[in-house]
RNA sequence: CGGGGUGUGGCUCAGCUUGGUAGAGCGUUCGGUUCGGGACCGAAAGGCCGGAGGUUCAAAUCCUCUCACCCCGACCA
């Protein structure tokens, strides 16, 4: 490709809209340009990125079983309504009615689909098991899309579904998956990590994410310093240390905390530690409340708490509702005395606490040495709090740090979740019908494309990783004056099949370094009249700033060799 | 949706407090001098100041409404 011809156009400023660094770079290097919030064009060498990670995602997916379909992107309602999840998935739901007022909706996920067409089709185990994918837009009217490409309202996802006879069928096609998205991420180049996951509003009981770890990641995840446990925040358990109580239990005692009311007031107003209380929070779920008990210094999952309740909208009560919808007092608000008024939950931390303090339901007031297990009534006790970097592996005597992730993958097991929902049976080899069980697996490819920016930049641009870089080598000339050879080259590597953007415009060196600093193409290969004195050319690695000289007559083998090297 | 913020040539922004009819840098076009890390000189094109309504002799500037976008929270590939 000519960069004359390409059109990539660069910006020198970064736009004010972009927040973190692939969004800016994106749009300075000319790949992406804005349409609405969450939506963009892919300019060529965005897409020619895309494309990449694409065939590399197909080529994994076929090498574990997987077979390539299009389902439509406009799904008619009713199916919708079927599994139940019309109402479900709510606003996020790009909606939509034909000229007859039908009801359709553009595809947030394709389960729905997938599962009738599979079922409407096969009626026999013989027919199974099914993995089948497409890679194409989809669409989720976020809440609030943001930091470019990575959580757009369009955006291009790879999803696979698979339809097996039973649970040990749809165990051989997750770890299948898991295989391939290890694949997938190792061949783009990434650092990433799979973590244990909350299954969340998919449904399904077991699920892994892949994370590529950088520090603009939304997503915080827990892995253990000595074992391979690693897990999303929301997900993460500790073994929290039991101290062992040997002190003498007292009977609980009323004092006087006037105007001390927060965890941090008290503790200094008593001279003790957080540890050595329990917090009261109250949480409404749409239709009531609950009181959840943890320990002072730890903070509520609340991921945890929505899936023991069961419930899709948790919030934190405000101190205004506590104080007039609930009549209790904020700030000396505790458990003893609540039982039978409100359903009170609490962390498995606070059952092997001893002598806390709690509040007494009583303005200006807190109780003393008080015995969770003896003087709390009424207490279901869950695991409801966020395990935290420095806390022991739950698995082994490791210790848990925390990391930032970037999801790009996600792998579901769903059950029969769907295929009960809409009737997916077949017939068993005892002519018994029964439920296909099914997992769900996705890519955000898109989102891949700004987390390996996200993983590979500096100050000048994008370091693109080979595989999935626009193009493999940038070869830029000094002055027009050594066009003649640099074409010769460009044509010697184009029929090597590498891929070569040649920048033949007419600007002036510093222009051109740094337009293919900020494209961040791997190799970069400067025809110049120094070299060129020598018969050499310069070549520039963008990922390590290494320069090297190589012979004019040297440089397909060894940029071939590179090449090779870089992808095992 | 709640909270915060921004809309002025393609990009970054000034002007708004204290109304008087729009500026700079970069980019673009043309001419010239240049040419190994975003050159220099000269000339030019390009904006109904997000939109609607109002106040006023006069509105980018004041008021009301509205739209879009960005950031923080709930959602998620």
């Amino acid at each position: 490709m000519l960069q004359s011809k390409l059109f990539a156009p660069t910006l020198r400023e970064t736009p004010a809209e972009a927040e973190i660094v692939s969004h800016q770079l994106m749009l300075r290097a000319g790949m992406i340009r804005k349409s609405a919030a969450g939506m963009y064009t892919y300019l060529p060498l965005a897409w020619r990125v895309l494309r990449k990670i694409m065939q590399i995602v197909r080529e994994e997916m076929d090498r574990e079983g997987g077979q390539e379909l299009a389902l439509p992107i406009v799904q008619p309602a009713e199916l919708w309504k079927e599994s139940g999840r019309w109402d479900v998935y709510g606003d996020e739901m790009f909606r939509l009615e034909d000229r007859h007022h039908r009801q359709f909706c553009l595809g947030p996920t394709h389960e729905e689909i997938i599962t009738t067409t599979v079922k409407n089709e096969v009626r026999s185990y013989r027919d199974l098991p099914l993995r089948l994918y497409q890679i194409q837009n989809k669409y989720r009217d976020e809440i609030r899309p943001r930091f470019g490409l990575m959580r757009g309202r369009e955006f291009i996802m790879k999803d696979l579904y698979s339809f097996d006879v039973d649970e040990a069928g749809l165990e051989d096609s997750y770890q299948a998956m898991y295989r391939a998205y290890n694949n997938i991420f190792k061949r783009c180049g990434l650092k990433f990590r799979p973590v244990e996951a909350d299954s969340g509003a998919i449904g399904g009981n077991a699920s892994q994410e892949f994370m590529v770890l950088a520090e603009a990641g939304e997503a915080v995840i827990l892995y253990c310093d000595q074992c391979d446990y690693a897990a999303n925040a929301e997900k993460a358990v500790s073994q929290v240390q039991v101290s062992d109580f040997n002190g003498a239990v007292k009977e609980k005692e009323l004092v006087a905390t006037p105007g001390h009311k927060t965890i941090d007031e008290v503790c200094r107003f008593l001279n003790i530690q957080a540890e050595q209380t329990v917090k009261t929070l109250f949480y409404g779920t749409g239709s009531g409340y609950i009181a959840v008990l943890i320990q002072g210094n730890d903070q509520v999952n609340e991921i945890k708490l929505g899936n023991v309740t069961n419930s899709k909208k948790l919030y934190l009560v405000s101190p205004e509702e506590i104080h007039e919808v609930l009549g209790l007092p904020v700030g000396y608000v505790g458990p003893i005395g609540l039982d039978g008024q409100i359903k009170i939950l609490g962390d498995n931390r606070v059952a092997n606490l001893h002598q806390v303090v709690v509040g007494a339901n009583q303005e200006d007031y807190h109780y003393l040495q008080v015995e969770p297990v003896r003087d709390f009534v009424g207490v279901d006790y869950y695991d409801l709090r966020m395990a935290a970097s420095g806390e022991q592996c739950p698995r082994c005597s490791g210790h848990l740090h925390d990391l930032r992730g970037i999801e790009v993958g996600q792998i579901f097991k769903l059950g029969t979740k769907y295929s009960k929902a809409l009737s997916a049976n077949f017939l068993d080899e005892k002519g018994q019908s029964r439920l296909m069980v099914m997992g769900c697996y996705g890519v955000g490819v898109s989102r891949t494309m700004a987390a390996a920016i996200e993983q590979n930049y500096d100050g000048n641009g994008i370091k693109w990783p080979i595989a999935i870089a626009p193009f493999q080598v940038h070869l830029i000339t000094v002055s027009p004056e050594q066009l003649p050879v640099a074409k010769e080259i460009y044509e010697n590597l184009s029929r090597q099949n590498i891929e070569v953007l040649l920048d033949d415009r007419d600007e002036r060196p510093g222009v051109k370094f740094k337009d293919a600093d900020l494209m961040g193409i791997p190799i970069r290969i400067t025809v110049g009249p120094k070299g060129l004195a020598q018969g050499e050319a310069e070549v520039k690695f963008r990922a390590t700033g290494n320069e090297e000289r190589w012979p004019l007559d040297q440089i397909v083998a060894k940029t071939r060799e590179y090449i090779e090297k870089c992808e095992q």
